[in-house]
DNA sequence: CCTATATTTCTATATTAATCGAAATATCGT
DNA sequence: ACGATATTTCGATTAATATAGAAATATAGG
């Protein structure tokens, strides 16, 4: 990866982040990784979630910008995908703060935990 | 854990990721992952970062309400401290996410990745 | 109890984000 | 080229967030 300044680093995940932190954008990063890697067109998207067209037109161009989804056209359709590449690197991230670099949370805790969500 | 809908859990969450998604807040946890176990008093946090007083006490309130960070009084100092678990909650969330329910991202792409920063 | 210092709360302003209906654009099938 | 459907963009409104100076609160030390 480029060198990049501590300050653009921080900005980048900083955008990240907050492209997760609204409900409705976490909604629909977890039906798209629930759909993965089959990806869903906007209007099934909608449908699910309820969302009004030009509503969710914006919170996927805002996880779009921040490589949290990417999009294909299909015909008159667009297939939106959980971007794997984006959201690796924000794992990764928040992984090595708060395991690698620092080791303030062991990682078994994070890899081997019980599952309490269906 | 207890049960929780799926609507107040993605709350929950997303109320977390929003805590970290301004570059501020994100400096505040970076700092206090790299001070950690020790914490830091809220004026070295600010002028290590430069933020006023008032600002500052705002980021951290809201870090608080996310169970991200933990605070001592020591004497007429607060001490602030990253909070492991949740911050373990957030990142086993997102890992579980990711790795576990849907295995969209492999986790040793997670643990076992080149750290390209110092 | 009074002063000094640390931090928060109050008050205000400016910026940004969320939402939605309507209009515009894009693609397909004919 | 036209009509039908899918999605985005536009325009506007409302709500939430970020910021900071001043005032208030909390603690320590004398």
């Amino acid at each position: 990866m480029a060198r990049r300044s501590k300050k653009q680093e921080t900005g980048r995940y900083a955008d990240m982040f907050a492209a997760m932190g609204s409900q409705p954008r976490l909604r629909i990063m977890r039906l798209l990784l629930a759909a993965h890697p089959d990806g869903m067109v906007v209007g099934d998207i909608g449908a699910e979630l309820q969302i009004s067209a030009s509503t969710l037109s914006h919170h996927l161009e805002k996880l779009r910008n921040e490589d949290l989804v990417r999009v294909e056209r299909e015909g008159t359709f667009l297939r939106y995908f959980a971007n794997i590449d984006g959201l690796q690197e924000l794992l990764g991230f928040l992984y090595a703060e708060c395991c690698t670099r620092n080791r303030a949370v062991e990682p078994q805790r994070v890899v081997c935990r019980e599952q309490e969500r269906l």
